[in-house]
RNA sequence: UCAGAUGGCCGGAUGGCCGCUGUCCUUCGGGGCAGAGGAAAGUCCGGGCUCCACGGAAAUACGGUGCCGGUUAACGGCCGGCGGGGGCGACCCCAGGGAAAGUGCCACAGAGAACAGACCGCCCGGCCAAGGCUUCGGCCUCCCGGGUAAGGGUGAAACGGUGCGGUAAGAGCGCACCGCGCGACCGGUAACGGAAGCGGCACGGCAAACCCCACCGGGAGCAAGACCAAAUAGGGGCGGCAUUGUCGGUUCGCCGGCAAGACCCGUUUCCGGGUUGCCGCCCGGGUUGGUUGCACGAGGCGUCCGGUAACGGGCGUCCCAGAUGAAUGGCCAUCGCCCGCAAGGGUACAGAACCCGGCUUACAGGCCAUCUGACAUU
């Protein structure tokens, strides 16, 4: 199967600012941040470890350990239109290998699902970035008193 | 063998699958080669390079350095020596110029602490008011006047120490030795060392207190700086058109010259301030992206020569990361090392960002060389 690995990098420090603003989920090794463009160019995919999980060498191991799950998993379910940012923690280090994996592909699917009512509410245009931005402290809320 | 001192080095290895950056080759499928450190770190010093400022030099202020000589592009580094301190020793540590230029500080304790000082004590003299003793002559205590730095006590430190002489008791008052100060002269490039002789002996400590002296220092930094290309709003200049008045020409369409207009505000005039159309070209600045700076250098390795050494010179040889939300890796297996009976777990400090020379700090474990002190053996 060939696997496209060649992904577009995110490169500017407002591309970054703006995938923080979209949809978010924490997953055991990994914090995956999407943000539907609404468009239909190529996925794009950055990477970002803070320095509260350790110094230089501990943030470039995390960080290349990111990239690589990314250029296994992301060619294969990365959606058109989409930034992905993956955040790198503590665990991404001591997280075994394909716990890893299966750690990003979970938070795939969640960011994804959650796109679901985004792309009905797309024909209404611009109400839907604003609603994931605003909205989304109110939405997770309900969620918490359903579950 | 054990304990220790100094200097230096390594700081995981091999294989498989899949990637990243640079570069070269390509039959455009791909392939070859290279790819983090001793500290890449802290950003504490010193340079190169770049821009800015500046006529040269010096001075003031501020900051830094501070035994002497050498080394270097330079240094607060390094090497060699000197002085002081520590260690049985190998060796280690020290901001180590100036205190008769001046100012300041030296707490507490203590009688007295910087041209010091009699609290107790010791000694001499006086006195009989008081007390005691008396052989009735006086004597002692108290008191008064003086001498004394030997003893006690205080202190971090008390006009040097020990001994003998000396004295009323004492005192460098005298003497010997030690210490201290000055020191002809000798050795050394120098720091400094030695030292005849002289001086009875004080001229205290702190300059990481101010200060004085000598030497060094313009500022900012590769996000420096240079270049290219886009799009947007606004600025400046030039030209043309449009608008108004007037003069001249006219084929009555217009053309040319000169001048400025219109609106708003300060109550009006004068006067002053502000705003204002369209198009093209040029200039300069900001933003974004790209290129460059940017990796051949005070370069590495080997060898020879000079030098105790730091280091310098000759010859040969090699090309050895170049990213920019930032490559130099991810996963798996085997081995090594450490902990554990085993299952198993761990494998240091740490990631180039313009480049060099240092310093400092961090570091699992291990190796080598030289030297020192014990013990044992021959």
């Amino acid at each position: 199967m060939p696997r496209r690995t060649d992904i577009a990098r995110l490169r500017k420090r407002r591309d970054f600012l703006a995938a923080a603003g979209g949809r978010k989920w924490a997953a055991n090794g990994l914090v995956l941040q999407a943000l539907d463009r609404a468009d239909e160019a190529e996925p794009r995919v950055g990477f970002t470890v803070t320095r509260k999980v350790g110094g230089a060498v501990i943030r470039n191991r995390a960080r290349r350990r990111l990239k690589a799950a990314a250029s296994e998993i992301l060619p294969v379910i990365a959606k058109q239109g989409y930034d992905y940012v993956l955040v790198g923690r503590a665990s991404t280090l001591t997280r075994a290998w394909p716990d890893l994996l299966d750690d990003l592909r979970a938070a795939m699917t969640k960011v994804h699902g959650a796109k679901l009512h985004g792309s009905q509410r797309a024909a209404r245009g611009p109400s839907s970035q604003r609603g994931s931005g605003n909205q989304a402290g109110s939405e997770s809320k309900e969620d918490t008193s359903h579950g």
